[in-house]
DNA sequence: GACAGGTTCTGGAACGGTCCAAAGAGGGGC
DNA sequence: GCCCCTCTTTGGACCGTTCCAGAACCTGTC
C-alpha cells in the first residue's frame, strides 16, 4: 500500500534507479526504448516523485509562499492570477497562508512556509511583522505585493500608484463640478499615500478649503458612522472619496439612511474595484488597482533575485484606472 | 549563508546529532544542563527544522491540504477558521490551494498537494474531478467539506443541511404571510437539494400551486436576469428565494431596477450567510450554514482516520439557522 | 584487433532529519 | 573492586530523490 517509488519504477522497468531520474527530468541521452519502459512502469504504478525527498536533494523546493493578511477581503484574487500566471509558467507552485488563521495562534504566519523552505515569499497586504520579515529576506527573496509599507532592506514592493488613483478620482469629482468633497481616509502607507494625493490634487484646483478629510478604520461600519457625521453637518459634501471599496459600501448605506440618493444628491467613489463594486446592486464608480498586473511583475521581481540579481529593494508602481460606474454623477 | 542544520546546533551545543534530536522533540530523557545547551545553540543559530527532510523521515507532513474551488466567492472563510482550530490543535499545519487557479493551467488542481504528501486532504466546495478523486482516497483520508455531491468510496461528506435551510427559508415567508414564493434555483446536488425541500414544504402548507420555479446559475447576473423575467409576470411572487447570496443580490438589483422597494413590495432571502449579506447596505435575510461547525467536523473526521478508523464514508449535516434580517417582511 | 571518442547507463554519496540498538556513565550493593 | 542496573548519549541505517564520476557499450579508424 506504500508510494511507489523511483527503485519501484526502476526495477519494474529493468534499469537502475538513476536511469529512472533521468528520464522522469527529461533528458535526451537515454535510449528510445529505455525512456518508454521507463515511463510505461510509472505510469502503471502509478508514480508520483515525492517532493520533499526532490527538494532535500535538490536544496530547493520549487515553491512560492504566499502570505494573505485576510481572506474575508479579496482584493488580492486578481493579484494572486497575475502572480500564478508568471510562476506556473517558469515551473514554481504556490502555496498559500492565511495570517489571519494563524495569528491568534501566536506564532509567526510565516512559520509553516519556512520550515518548508519555499524558495521565495510574496506578502500580500500589510505585512504582519517588519523585523521577521527582514530576518527571512536575508534567506530568500521576499516580495511585498499591494502594499506600500515601508519594507525591510532587498525587500522589493509591488503595488498600484495610490497617488495616481487618489489624483483621477479627485479630478473625475472636481470634473463633474464637485467642490466640497470629503475623503474617508484610512491607516498605513495606502491610507496616508491616497489622502496625501487627494488633498494635493484639491489644493491644485483651488479647492483646498473645501477639502473635507475624516479617519476611518478602512471597515464598513467606518465608513458608515463617518458618513453619517459628515452628512449631518450644515456644509455638507456632495462627494465622498473613500479609502476603499467596503468603507464605500458604508458610505452608501449612510446616504441610503439619511435620505440622500446616490449619485444625484450625492457621488460616492470606492478604491479597489473589488467583485463588490461589481455587483449590480452596488455599481460603485471606483479605482481599479490593475491587481493583474502587480501581481505579475511582483513574480517577475521574485524570478529575477533566483536569477542572482541582488541588491536593494526596488519599489514597482502599477498605473491604476478610474471605473467609472452608477454612484457618481455631476453635482446637483 | 546557509540555513542551519541539527548538526550545526550540535557542534555548537558540544553534543551529537540525535542528542539535539531528541531534545527538540521535546524527550524528557535528557539531562537539564544538556538541554539547556541545545536550546540555546538553536537559539543563536536561527535554526529552524527542515520539514522535506522530517516528513521524508517520519513518512508522513503533518499537514492537511485544502482545496478551495474558488477564492472569488468567499462563503468558506468560516469553515477554514473551523478546520484549522482542530487541526492546529492537533499539530497539523493546513495549506491551501485554489482549484480555479490551476485548472486553466491543464493539469489536476490538486496535484502540488499530493506531491508534497499530504497526510489528508479536504475539499470545499464543488469537487473537481470525481473520479481522481477516488484514488487519492485510497492513499489518504480524503473529505468533501461544504457540498454534498456524491462522494467517492470512503471520502467523508461535511456540509449544512441544505434541505433544512431551504424548509426554514419557506416557513419564514409562509408566516410572514407570503403565498406566491419563487425560487431561483442552482445547479449540483446543493442546488438539487434546497429546490426539492422548498417545492416540498410549500406542499405541505398546501401551497404547490403558488410554487414558482426558475433555474439559474448561482451568479448575481443569473439572479438578475431570472428575476426580471420573474418580476414581469402578471402573476408575480411576492418573495423570491435564491439558492445563493450572489443570485439574491441579483434580485435586489431586478426589483430595485423596476421600481419594487424591499422589503415592502418584495422579500428576498438567500444561503449561505457571506459577508456580503451582512453589508448593511444589503442586510440580507439568509441562512447560515454554521460553517465553522462544518469545519470542525470535516477536522475531526481526518483526525479519526488518522487514528486509523475504516470504514465507508460517512456524512455529516450541520444544522443551518435563519438569519433574518432587513429584506423579508410581512407579505403586500 | 587495439584504440579513441562518443553515447548510454549505473553505483554511491549527498541532502537533513528520525529512530533504534548499543555504548558509556554513574550509583548501589556485595 | 566488581558486577549489575538505570539513566543518558551516540553512531549509523534509513527515508526518496538528485547528481557526479566513472563503467560499459558502440562505432569507426588505422
Amino acid at each position: 500500500m506504500r508510494a511507489p517509488t523511483i527503485r519501484d519504477v526502476a526495477e519494474r522497468a529493468g534499469v537502475s534507479k538513476s536511469l529512472v531520474s533521468l528520464v522522469l527530468r527529461g533528458s535526451d541521452q537515454v535510449r528510445p526504448e529505455k525512456r518508454d519502459a521507463v515511463l510505461r512502469a510509472a505510469r502503471e504504478l502509478g508514480y508520483r516523485p515525492n517532493a520533499a525527498a526532490r527538494s532535500l536533494s535538490e536544496q530547493r523546493t520549487r515553491t512560492v509562499g504566499v502570505l494573505l493578511n485576510d481572506l474575508r477581503n479579496p482584493w488580492f484574487v486578481d493579484l494572486l492570477d497575475g502572480l500564478n500566471s508568471l510562476l506556473h509558467a517558469n515551473g514554481l507552485r504556490m502555496l498559500l497562508a492565511d495570517a489571519r488563521l494563524n495569528r491568534r495562534t501566536g506564532q509567526d504566519p510565516a512559520d509553516p512556509l519556512l520550515d518548508l523552505r519555499v524558495d521565495g515569499l510574496v506578502v500580500v497586504g500589510t505585512l504582519p511583522d517588519p523585523a521577521a520579515l527582514g530576518q527571512v529576506a536575508e534567506r530568500i527573496p521576499v516580495v511585498l505585493a499591494g502594499s506600500r509599507e515601508p519594507a525591510p532592506p532587498g525587500v522589493d514592493v509591488v503595488a498600484g500608484d495610490d497617488e495616481r488613483g487618489a489624483l483621477l478620482v479627485a479630478e473625475h469629482l472636481i470634473g463633474l463640478g464637485h467642490r466640497r468633497i470629503a475623503h474617508i481616509a484610512g491607516y498605513g502607507a495606502v491610507g496616508e499615500l491616497r489622502r496625501r494625493s487627494f488633498e494635493a490634487t484639491m489644493r491644485r484646483h483651488g479647492l483646498a478649503d473645501e477639502v473635507l478629510v475624516e479617519p476611518s478604520d478602512m471597515t464598513e461600519e467606518g465608513g458608515y458612522r463617518t458618513t453619517v457625521r459628515l452628512l449631518s453637518r450644515p456644509d455638507r459634501p456632495t462627494a465622498v472619496f473613500a479609502v476603499n471599496d467596503i468603507a464605500a459600501i458604508g458610505v452608501l448605506s449612510a446616504a441610503e439612511e439619511l435620505g440622500l440618493r446616490v449619485p444625484r444628491d450625492l457621488s460616492v467613489v470606492g478604491y479597489d474595484n473589488t467583485s463588490i463594486a461589481r455587483l449590480r446592486h452596488v455599481w460603485l464608480t471606483t479605482v481599479d488597482n490593475s491587481s493583474h498586473e502587480v501581481g505579475r511583475r511582483a513574480a517577475q521581481c521574485l524570478l529575477e533575485r533566483f536569477e542572482g540579481a541582488g541588491g536593494a529593494g526596488r519599489v514597482h508602481l502599477a498605473t491604476p484606472t478610474l471605473e467609472i460606474r452608477g454612484s457618481t454623477a455631476p453635482a446637483p
